[in-house]
DNA sequence: ACGTAATAACTGACCAGTCAGTCATATTAT
DNA sequence: ATAATATGACTGACTGGTCAGTTATTACGT
């Protein structure tokens, strides 16, 4: 069977459990970000959760799986409220570029989860398992929506047709790239994250857009 | 005998050492991009080194002032070959963005400080030092540079007057975004990096392109 | 009463940094 | 020249502290 009628009663205890678990994945984000993850130790993370070092392993058998776990938890939530992936032909390339952008902004760059993209960007070469599930389920799926965009964009006429390999990547570096500076060097020279937007989506749909067919 | 005559043999000894000063330096390298700062182990850098222990400890006060001092001596001697920054007025504003960011590419993305780099990025936040030391002597100053050209292209009516702020980040984005990807990601899905370049440049120049004043 | 959740004291591996001693090169005396 | 002495580079065993993970015990919900 399934959730139709058998969980009923989170009952108090299964209640407490899940929240616990959510109070040590805010916990180990906090602590991870603070000092990256070698340096983090799992006492802290316990401190800062309000538990218990032992606490932290009836949760997570290691370090590690905590770290995954706690991108996983953060991140999977997220994708669910992506826009969708059916093509709305009402609806032109530039709109749906500018929404998809704008949703990555305020619900990646604007939040706590930009840290974890920092996180995944140092550690990701020491953990091959985390950054292959943060490529096949965060990255790959932003991926294929930017280039259907693109795609549409170009066989409607709105964009012109640029051949060259990385468009897409170069499409959406704007926001992976002001998303690391605001982690690493916004405290020597801020960055106003809307005033960037606004700048990112007028050089690009400018450097997209198909020359007017005037003539 | 040396140049001028004066201080004449670096004797031996200063020979040596200047070569195994270098040589930890770059056995340092190796290693911090291995598995970064943390997980670094002074042993293992000295055994790529061809030293002991002990004499890493001659050379470095600690494991930060070795991090640091592989920082600079691998970043310095680049910013000396950076293209001049003074402005030729009979090269336009376009040639001249090509020419920095062809040696950013070239220099920084195609070469091992590329995992300078992404060492920045993870480590910053805990070297806060460091930090402001790439960002005063490598960020700034490119950045002076390519806020320069985007300028004196608005001047002379190359490019279209973008008020926005946030522009000279946008236009340097894509490089600093195939970088970070170059280091976590490229084995999941490779980038060439000429290609990226190209379509870089033509992004980025059809987005500031002043619209022909041709009506 | 029973079982589950939570604790906190404990252990053992690990590693940055030290230091007493060795070795190679340089300097001075004969 | 050669030997005696001094210098400074280098070594590697050792230490002290840290911290991931374990376990014996206690508290709590049902």
């Amino acid at each position: 069977m399934s959730e139709v009628a058998e969980v009923a009663s989170p009952s108090r205890r299964e209640q407490q459990k899940e929240a616990k678990r959510l109070a040590l994945v805010d916990a180990a984000l906090a602590v991870f970000s603070r000092v990256g993850f070698a340096a983090a130790k799992i006492d802290d993370v316990a401190e800062e959760a309000g538990v218990s070092k032992g606490t932290v392993y009836l949760y997570f058998d290691s370090k590690e799986q905590l770290f995954e776990g706690m991108v996983k938890a953060k991140m999977l939530p997220m994708l669910n409220n992506a826009p969708g992936l059916v093509i709305d032909p009402d609806q032109s390339a530039t709109d749906r570029l500018k929404q998809h952008l704008r949703f990555f902004y305020t619900k990646v760059l604007d939040s706590d989860r930009r840290q974890i993209m920092r996180l995944i960007m140092s550690e990701g070469p020491n953990f091959p398992d985390l950054a292959e599930f943060y490529y096949a389920n965060v990255l790959s799926r932003g991926q294929a929506m930017i280039n259907a965009i693109i795609q549409q964009g170009i066989e409607n006429g709105e964009f012109r047709n640029m051949s060259g390999h990385g468009l897409m990547h170069n499409v959406v570096a704007g926001a992976l790239a002001v998303g690391m500076w605001k982690q690493v060097f916004d405290r020597f020279q801020p960055i106003d994250l809307d005033a960037y937007y606004d700048t990112h989506l007028d050089l690009i749909l400018n450097g997209l857009r198909a020359p007017d067919p005037q003539d």
